[in-house]
DNA sequence: CACACGATGGATATAATATAACATGCGACG
DNA sequence: CGTCGCATGTTATATTATATCCATCGTGTG
């Protein structure tokens, strides 16, 4: 079944219940964590929740500051090591271009992703384009390159911005 | 007329005349500069030599590190706008994943690289792939994504490396 | 229960990367 | 000469990330 939040180039603009995909997302992280013996803690649940809460890319710095509250401050060690574990079961990428991190929303199946990044409203739309992939597959392969990790960060204006900017 | 430092998938390994790579890309960049009416500084030059000291992708404060010699070191911002507008005018790239900049052998024409980096080495190799193009503004165009910048930074083993460690 | 253990998170410090803001030098051009 | 624009120097600080050591807690085991 599709996520709430969609994949594929589905940029959602402000007018979606975005409630649902938070839950979601959490209730996935949960079944996946749950099928690895991997411990899905309220700190990293929090953390995961905090980077859904938008659909954009969020900075360590920003989680920081919103599970700081008080005056036991979380430190940055803290949300380092959530954001690597929810990374390591691939709960979230890491938006490299902008040194931020951003909810994937098929934890399920390991994928490689590629990115649509609006510089308009800085959502994030995650693709798996499988011809894209095919691409970068060959083309590696013609060198005799043994990939691991590939990154695809595309930046550009999504549809809802180009259309609210008639003026270039 | 190819660069000696060759464009798309070559690896050199450790055995090539590195001189003529740096030479030829010096060479360039003052022609690219000339025909532009930019100004190839002596600072800029040197930045520039660094960045091409080998195939890897160099850090700025590595480049730092290497100007400031003596007691009036070189401090960040010099680094940082020499990096600029060398980047300004295509004649290094910034690869996002490694937060380092790398020399652009074919810095006359406006292209979109990708870029093919060894972990073992450390090498980076650009690429002007058109089939990854391809399927990249095929991908965004059905999205109704108005591109501009495009990241393509595939991590991996090169055959030299992966020929250096039959055992993996 | 006492204990060791491994995983988690807290605390302190610092490293690594990058930019803001303002000052200085220097050549081009009227 | 004056002044304008660009390049660079200088000082300070912002932003991003990691190393290291310690406290806590659940769990299995003798």
């Amino acid at each position: 079944m599709e996520p709430p939040g969609g994949i594929g180039p589905a940029f959602r603009g402000s007018g979606h219940a975005h409630g649902a995909c938070v839950d979601d997302a959490l209730a996935r992280a949960e079944e996946v964590c749950r099928r690895r013996g991997a411990r899905l803690t309220p700190l990293r649940r929090r953390v995961l929740a905090l980077v859904w809460r938008s659909h954009r890319a969020v900075k360590a710095y920003d989680i920081l500051a919103a599970l700081g509250g008080g005056r036991g401050a979380a430190k940055p060690p803290t949300v380092y090591r959530a954001l690597d574990f929810l990374m390591g079961h691939g709960l979230i990428h890491r938006i490299d271009s902008l040194n931020a991190f951003v909810g994937c929303p098929r934890p399920e199946r390991g994928h490689s992703a590629q990115f649509l990044i609006c510089g308009g409203c800085g959502e994030v739309s995650e693709m798996d384009a499988a011809g894209i992939e095919r691409a970068i597959i060959d083309r590696a392969a013609d060198a005799g390159f043994a990939l691991s990790r590939r990154i695809v960060e595309l930046h550009g204006t999504c549809p809802q911005c180009t259309a609210a900017q008639p003026r270039a």
